[in-house]
Order: structure tokens, then sequence, then C-alpha cells
DNA sequence: TTTATATGTCATAAT
DNA sequence: CTATTATGACATATA
């Protein structure tokens, strides 16, 4: 992208208000954004009013074309944060993000927040219906380390002690209280607004048309993250978008001229307020959903079951509430989550992660000071490392890309752009499979934000390209080619070193090296695909990844081990072989002691036979009489005619001859 | 280009 | 029943 502007560089504030009031999102005066959504605004407004068509062709693969203005704007807002790299929201953080808007905007903030679509406004309150599943975070046993970290936040904006009345809020979001009587006390009380968004709650389980929403499955909320066009009401996507967006308090829409609505704009203003969802432009900038106190309270749960915060983990954000300076908290403030979602990721995957990614992320979230044109070179740098483009000049690689990539994304959205950074750089990809080179990878990364802190040299790794011409994988089943594997050979593809699945796991933005998805304890691996919010194409990819990594290793194994079977064999011929001609020779020396035996009784045989005599004194003859011993010891001379017709007893001559 | 070898992957059975 | 392992068969990569 361009024209995205380096962070902290201010503006966008009027295009963002707008497209955010366009999107059914009700804007506080003191709204201020982050440089980065400021940036992004100011580019996603002109070209979504200039070329709404054209340019919708990139993320068209959703289909119907018959939304509302404010479907439309956000559509092309989430489209375009996913063109920045944000591969996923890990599913508590804009749970927790609906707490704190609870604490923090009023009724009608919230429901703006939460949706604006008819079916909704025509109950009772205000429902969201594709947000995600806010009801999982009351309902598990995961809803009470939410409130942990929903309840240090409110402490620090409720001085008078009302803070902990969203422990009970969040316990009677559960118990499904009415609390619509209580709009009187918007005025009074953060609580108070949370507590008129209870029936909202209470009816979005009724738009879903799940009574027991207990048994919610897990996926059933990945759906539902996904961005639904033909649903007017925010997902957690978006919800965790506008978090994303929500960061600078100092920016005011007042004063700012209609004059400065580009004509799109005025004219979605005009169909938004002729259908049936109007959307009371005065009424959308004036409600006081403060954003960047939503930001402010909830960095810190970006993912489905956060460990409890540590002191430290709490402190910066009582300093940045006690700042008066906005330029000064903005950085930190933007970045925290970032930081805070490191920490409770190390707790709780206890996996493989460096406490140095966590060191150099921090060291980011002090920077100050910020080179503009080396930010924004650092992001496009960084961007080309996530092999997302983004250019947004929507030329056709662009558009291709995007929609690739949309079409992978399959609504994973919202996700900090820092986050998807580190997960670019460092989180898959063969080249790196130990996780202190991730963490490598992350501080020269990270040099380049901060310069001023003394890295000066910055090293950027583009391992991790994805050649445009390098057909994605776009269905389940990944199948690749041997033809464009060829053609990726010969492209010389920096991601040529990844494995398939590395590449896979790339091009899904999954958080997670390889070799963590197959190492992973079954326990861990579950409660990863759980804990994170990842779309059914990642879990899958997942599983798959798992699956084969260790089959992978399973038939390195099962050749090994025949290797070591056929060795065995071999050493067994070789030594049967040995034995063989032991043998055999053992055969020789019995077989010549044999002989030498037979030779030996030979000769006494005719040396008996020399000194036999018959009567008449005549010597024996050898070849006509045998020898034979008799059961009594004694020897006789048989005729050998009688001896070979068993007749041994019938002597002839009946001559027997004692032994001598 | 062909061939041999190594490696990855899938299906399936066994654990 | 699920996850993992083992293994034959096939596909692909590489020397």
């Amino acid at each position: 992208m361009k024209l995205l502007k380096p962070w902290w560089a201010g503006g966008g504030l009027l295009n963002l208000t707008l497209l955010l009031s366009l999107a059914g999102l009700r804007v506080d005066l003191d709204l201020c954004l982050p440089p980065p959504a400021a940036a992004l605004c100011e580019e996603l407004l002109p070209l979504y009013s200039t070329r709404p068509a054209s340019a919708s062709s990139s993320f068209s693969a959703s289909g119907d074309w018959g939304r509302s203005p404010q479907q439309l704007a956000k559509g092309w807002l989430l489209h375009e944060v996913h063109a920045l790299g944000v591969p996923f929201i890990p599913r508590t953080s804009v749970d927790a993000w609906l707490v704190h808007s609870v604490a923090t905007g009023d009724a009608d903030g919230a429901h703006g927040l939460l949706g604006t679509s008819s079916a909704v406004e025509d109950s009772d309150q205000a429902a969201p219906t594709g947000g995600g599943d806010p009801r999982e975070t009351h309902n598990s046993p995961l809803a009470t380390e939410e409130e942990k970290v929903a309840e240090p936040t409110a402490q620090v904006r409720d001085t008078d002690g009302r803070g902990s009345q969203e422990n009970d809020i969040l316990k009677e979001k559960s118990d499904g209280v009415d609390h619509s009587s209580q709009h009187e006390e918007n005025e009074e009380g953060v609580s108070a607004h949370a507590k008129s968004l209870q029936p909202a709650r209470k009816d979005e389980n009724h738009v879903t048309g799940a009574p027991d929403w207990e048994a919610e499955h897990i996926t059933e909320s990945r759906n539902e993250s996904h961005l639904h066009w033909s649903n007017t009401s925010f997902s957690l996507e978006d919800l965790y978008l506008f978090q994303l967006l929500s960061s600078q308090p100092e920016h005011s829409l007042e004063g700012i001229p209609l004059e400065d609505i580009p004509p799109f704009l005025s004219s979605v203003n005009e169909s938004v307020n002729s259908s049936a969802r109007n959307i009371n432009w005065s009424h959308a900038i004036s409600h006081d959903v403060n954003l960047h106190e939503a930001m402010l309270l909830c960095p810190n749960t970006f993912i489905k079951d956060p460990a409890p915060r540590t002191s430290q983990a709490q402190e910066p954000f009582l300093q940045l509430n006690s700042h008066t300076n906005s330029e000064q908290a903005v950085p930190e403030m933007s970045l925290s989550p970032v930081d805070n979602q490191m920490n409770i990721t190390s707790q709780d995957l206890l996996y493989d992660l460096d406490s140095n990614i966590f060191d150099g992320i921090n060291l980011m979230s002090l920077a100050t000071n910020f080179s503009p044109l080396e930010v924004t070179q650092h992001i496009e740098d960084l961007d080309s490392d996530s092999g997302l483009s983004l250019n947004s000049s929507y030329d056709s690689t662009s558009i291709t890309k995007s929609n690739s990539s949309h079409g992978i994304y399959d609504g994973a959205v919202g996700y900090s752009e820092l986050q998807s950074l580190r997960y670019d750089l460092g989180a898959v990809g063969g080249c790196y499979p130990e996780p202190h080179k991730h963490c490598h990878m992350d501080y020269r990364t990270m040099s380049g934000f901060h310069q001023d802190l003394g890295c000066q040299q910055v090293f950027h790794d583009h391992t991790y390209h994805l050649q445009p011409g390098v057909p994605e994988p776009t269905s389940e089943s990944f199948t690749w080619s041997r033809k464009s594997q060829k053609i990726t050979g010969c492209l010389e593809n920096p991601d040529r070193n990844l494995s398939r699945d590395e590449q896979r796991a790339k091009a899904l933005h999954i958080p997670f090296t390889v070799d963590e998805i197959i190492q992973m304890p079954v326990d861990s691996f579950n409660s990863m695909l759980s804990r994170y919010y990842l779309t059914d194409l990642q879990v899958s990819l997942i599983r798959d990844i798992r699956r084969r990594g260790k089959n992978k290793v399973a038939a390195q194994n099962c050749r090994k081990r025949k290797l070591d079977i056929i060795l065995n064999l071999e050493d067994d011929i070789c030594n049967l072989q040995t034995k063989k001609e032991a043998l055999k020779s053992e055969q020789a020396q019995y077989n010549k002691a044999i002989n030498i035996m037979k030779q030996k009784l030979h000769d006494l045989y005719r040396n008996v036979f020399s000194m036999l005599r018959d009567d008449q004194g005549r010597p024996v003859n050898p070849n006509h009489y045998a020898l034979q011993y008799s059961h009594d010891g004694s020897v006789l001379i048989v005729p050998k005619e009688l001896v070979t017709s068993g007749h041994t007893n019938k002597c002839p001559k009946g001559k027997r001859e004692r032994k001598n």
C-alpha cells in the first residue's frame, strides 16, 4: 500500500470517522486514530469512493453486491486490513474488547459497534449476529479470566469505585438479565452503559437461534467470525479492527465541513439515509463511544484464554490512562497490545517462545520518535516479507494477490500489524525452525522501528517471500502440482528453502512454526486450536501439518528401522556364511578323519586276513571271506555271499576264529 | 535423458 | 473413539 502513511503521521480522522459511521459505527468526537488507521482510511475512502465496483473486485469473491453501503465500507475496510497482512484474531481479543466497550461506551454506542441490522433494531436492543461469539466469553471457564482482564481497567477508569460493577455486568450477561430499564443511567456511569448492553447480548442468542449456546462449538464461532458480507452487524473482526484503529485520543470531528466528505460518501450517506437502516450522521458522530479508551482497556486480550495479568503488564496502562499528553502515549498504546499478547502467548502455550521476542517488542513499544519515512519503508519491507502487497495502486497483481489472500484467510481478519509481522517473520518457516532464530529475526526487524535506540543497521530478511507467480493454495487439498513446483524452483523462490507445509502455513498466516505444530503436546495443541481465532482452513492446515509432520518422522523412523533391519540381516548373512564356512571346514576335517579311519580299518582288515589260515593252512582270500563279529565277542570268517544275503550264522566252513 | 536414491505423502492397520 | 505410530505404496526431488 504505497499510500500508507507512516505511524503517527496523523490525519485520516475524518475519513475513518465517516467510514466507521458509514459502517454503522457511532464515533465519539474524541475518537482519535492511530496513524496506520488514519493512513489506511485516507487511502481507503478515495479509492472506495472513486471506484467502488472495480476496487471491490479485490473482495468481491465474497459475492453479494446488494449490500448496504455500510456493509461495503466495512468490508472494504476489513479487506484492506487483510491486505496489511493481519492474519487472524485470537478469539478473546474482541470478546474482551466488547467488555471494554461495555465499560467505556454508552449503550447506543455499543450497539452501534455491535451491529446495525434491522432485525436487531427491531428487537429491544441491538445485537450482533455475526460478531463472533461473545457468549462463549461468559459461559466458558474462561469467563473468569476475562473478568480479570476487565477488572483492572475498570478500576482505572472508575475512580469512584464503580469499576467492580463490570464483574457484575459480566455475570449478569450470562444470567440474561434485562437491563433495558437502566438506559437512563447511561450518562451517569460506565457500568450503567454497559448494563444496557446486556439485552443486546441476550437478543443475539435469539437471533442466532441457539438456545443452548453453551454448547456452541468453536468452529461455529469461527464461522461467525468470518466476513459475512450479507450480514449487517459487525463481526468480531470488525470490532477488533476498530479496536486496532482507535488509539489516538486527540483528534476530533468537530469543525470538519461537510465539503470534506468525499462525494461517494455523500451519496452513500444518502443511500444510507434512504435505506431501512438509517444512519443519523449527526447522531453517529456524537455518541460517546470512546474507542481509544476501549483500546486502552483491552490490549491484553488477544487470545481466548489470557493468563492473569501481571502487575508488570498492567502498569503501562495505568500510566497511559494518566497521560495527559496523548502524543507520548500513542506509541505505547498501540504497541502494547502486541506486547501483552506476546506475553500471554508465552504463558499460555509455554512453548518455544523466547522471551527475546517480547523484549524486542517491549523495546519497540518504548520507542517514541519514529522517522515517518523510515517507518514507512520499514512497513513496506515487512509487508514484502509477509508476501502481501501493500501496494494500493490496484494493478492486476495486487488485486490478484488481495483476492487470493482474502480467499485464503476466509474471514480471518483482525490482528495487529505488528503481530502479523512477528508471525510473518518468525512464526512460519523452515529457515528459522528454532525459537532463538525467530527472535533473532524479530530483533532485526524491530531494530528498523527504533533506530534511535542504537540499532543503526537494519537487516531485512526476505526469506519468506512468496513469488507472485506461485499459485497460492486455494483449496483444502492444497494440491501442489509438479508443474507449479517446477515453476517455483525456476523462479528461485526465496521460500524455496521452506517446506511445502511451511509455505502453506505462511500463506495462511499460521501463527505457529511447523515445528511447534508438530511437536506440541496434544493437549497444548488442542488448547491452541480452541484458544486462537483460526479459520477452518487454518485449523485444517494445522492439523494436516501436524499429521504430515508426525508421519514424516514416522516414515523416517520406519525407514531407518527398515534399514537397520536390512543391515542386521546382512550382518546375519555374513555371520551365517562364516559359520557355514567353518562348518564346511569342520566337515572336511571330519571327512578326512573318517577316511583315515577307514583306511586304517582297511589296513587292519587286510592285516587280519593275512594272518588267517584255512584248514589246509592256506591263506584266506579276503575277497571271498569277511570277518564278522558275533554277539559273544567271537570273530567268524564268513563267506561274503552269506554276509550279503544275511545268513551270517551259516558258515560253510564252520570256521570260528578267536580274536587274537 | 535416464536412473538410482532419498524423501515426502497417503492410506491403512496396529498400538 | 481419538491420537499416534508403523509401514507399504506411490509421488516427487535430487544427484
